[in-house]
RNA sequence: GGGCCCGUAGCCUAGUCUGGAUAUGGCGGCGGCCUUCUAAGCCGCAGGUCCGGGGUUCGAAUCCCCGCGGGCCCGCCA
């Protein structure tokens, strides 16, 4: 299994040991963390279940299996209710936590040479990029981090839709229309000026339709001219699109298109054919795939050519073929569910054995509605990054604080944590008051807290790795935050979905500022010092790793 | 008509997989806290039919069924 769990630290080790004892007492319940200080660290609400077994009220159950309890971390047991309320050693667990929480490398995993393919971001070719393409985007640009430091090799895929009718579109306006000069300055503005002139001048002489058309059919037959085109057009959206994924901290190990699958895919429809998967229109001659109840679903046109969903299966093979990975990842609006359900039952139908994962997301809509690039309305990512960082630097003013690097950081990290923290089905309404808000449930508290932290850390000149006999609520609260870390990686890895760090590291962020501001660090008497020193130092450790996974970086100063 | 997703305070949102203690936070509102490590912060107050109705269960925001509202998709676009 991914992100198997040979990471344990003290609590983590103690809440093993519960949820084991539970198992064996056929009374399997999950451990949880009770809501208050008070009612311990961990429970388990295990009497109501054994209640019935054992002819006896909760209360006496829990009692009963409380007895068995004994672990060198446990300091006592309560029962309340059903309720079996552990409390642990605190000075123990804090000892080992710390230790491993101070460590560069805490939460990562050996490497076990398993890989996973993850397609994302996978934008249109001489498209601009939008705020509708953030979520793709940094959903997998997170996920691809996140893999890798916990010892799996992530294949970053940008599977560029560089093939369609649209370009036969473009090159009839490129030959009419194109101004080399803006074409120099900002190549893709240019390219969707164009081509929304081609569908204004399209309305009053439908005969360019039928012009595009001949172009694409001359591109596809492998014209040069037209080929150069196409390739001038997907470089320069290559290198459009590297100055915004170098923005948004997002990288890939593979820039791939559908393009590359249109032969394959058109041989495969064939063999789909001859296996008995598909079967042949008898009224149009294309090739039709029966999903049953799901409905039929034409994998080869009528024309011979190809269609996504059989090149999409074509580059699900390819990427199986060259990788083998443990599984392969899409991260894909939610629009297309059926497509990847269909894909991925042809995919066994072929034989693929691999864990196949679809990461549905909802849409980015505007206040006014969908957002529509063609109509203009629409806003594009360079705009909303470059407003962020104007906002960050205006803050910084204030505080007399400003360096511009650190405003590109504060800006960039209250956008990407705006769209990380919320579960990707939800649609979000895209407004500029919530995505450049600094305040509260965002990036900069993030980015703040842990800027205080360093502070503390670079006006401290070493301590020793003492823990006081007491530990207090503020203090211990940190410490089992910290212990969580390696656990929460691996939920996100089971499930996808990075916004389950997002939710760990503001609670993190949030604890630590209430610590902060009740607790004394560099003015306390030793071993207070030092223990409060080592909760900072694991704190920024595990905080700026994390911030790090979401593709979010600390500023010097803000 | 069918399929998938969402519905939690004025607004946004966690928890739903794996049922368990008075439902998590944020924004906005009100009231406090800067002579001590940066107030992008902290503390408190107000604010809830967890969309509705049934069912299962000792126990349901969570599981099942029936509805309602919103979004998306439904063979030669991607």
């Amino acid at each position: 299994m991914l992100g198997s769990d040979d990471y344990m630290n003290a609590f983590l080790e103690a809440k093993r040991y519960l949820d084991d004892l539970a198992a064996k007492s056929n009374a399997s319940v999950p451990v949880q963390y009770p809501p208050e200080e008070k009612m311990g660290d961990l429970a388990l609400p295990v009497g109501f279940k054994l209640a019935k077994a054992l002819r006896k009220n909760p209360q006496d159950a829990a009692s009963e299996f409380a007895e068995q309890i004994n672990h060198p971390a446990i300091q006592r047991v309560e029962v309340v209710g059903g309720y079996v309320n552990i409390f642990l050693k605190r000075a123990e667990i804090a000892r080992d936590v710390l230790q491993k929480a101070t460590q560069s490398d805490y939460g990562a995993e050996e490497a076990k040479g398993e890989r996973v393919v993850i397609d994302y971001s996978s934008i249109n070719v001489a498209k601009p990029m939008h705020v509708g393409h953030l979520r793709s985007t940094i959903l997998g640009g997170s996920l691809r981090r996140i893999y890798r430091f916990r010892g799996v090799e992530a294949v970053g895929i940008n599977y560029l839709g560089d093939i369609g009718t649209q370009f036969g579109k473009l090159i009839v306006a490129y030959k009419k229309w194109v101004d080399e000069q803006a074409l120099e300055r900002e190549p893709i503005k240019e390219l969707l000026r164009i081509y929304v002139k081609f569908h204004e001048e399209a309305e009053k002489s439908p005969e360019l339709e039928d012009e595009a058309r001949e172009a694409y059919r001359r591109l596809e037959e492998g014209e040069k001219e037209y080929v150069e085109l196409w390739k001038k057009f997907r470089e320069l959206t290559i290198k459009y699109a590297e100055k915004i994924y170098e923005m948004l901290g997002v990288e890939f190990d593979e820039i791939s298109g559908e393009s590359f699958y249109v032969e394959k895919a058109r041989e495969l429809a064939e063999t789909l054919l001859t296996m008995g998967i598909a079967e042949r229109d008898p009224e149009t001659g294309a090739i039709i795939v029966d999903f049953g109840e799901w409905g039929k679903d034409v994998i080869l046109k009528s024309d011979g050519t190809t269609l996504y969903l059989s090149r999409d299966l074509t580059a699900l093979l390819d990427r199986v073929e060259r990788y083998a990975p443990k599984k392969l990842i899409y991260v894909v609006g939610s629009e297309q569910s059926d497509h990847f359900r269909k894909l991925f039952w042809l995919a066994r139908k072929l034989g693929v054995k691999e864990e196949l994962i679809h990461v549905p997301f909802g849409l980015i809509n505007l206040p006014e509605g969908k957002m529509s690039t063609r109509r203009g309305r629409v806003i594009f990512l360079e705009d909303v990054l470059n407003k962020a960082i104007e906002l960050a630097g205006e803050e910084m003013k204030k505080r007399e604080t400003y360096n511009e690097a650190d405003a590109r950081k504060i800006g960039v990290g209250a956008v990407n944590y705006a769209i990380l923290k919320v579960e990707p089905e939800k649609n979000i309404t895209f407004q500029w008051s919530r995505i450049l808000s600094f305040e509260g449930d965002t990036g900069p508290y993030l980015q703040y807290s842990a800027v205080r932290a360093r502070k503390i850390l670079e006006k401290a000149d070493g301590w020793n790795p003492k823990i006081p006999e007491t530990v207090n609520d503020d203090e211990w609260k940190m410490i089992k935050l910290l212990a969580r870390f390696p656990e929460v990686l691996s939920d996100v890895m089971a499930k996808d979905r990075p916004h389950i760090l997002a939710r760990y590291s503001y609670e993190l962020a949030r604890t630590f500022h209430g610590f902060y501001d009740r607790n004394p660090v560099l003015q306390s008497e030793e071993p207070v010092r030092s223990f409060r020193l080592s909760i900072v130092k694991g704190f920024y450790n595990v905080l700026s790793r994390s911030l790090n996974l979401l593709l979010i970086d600390v500023p010097e100063r803000m």
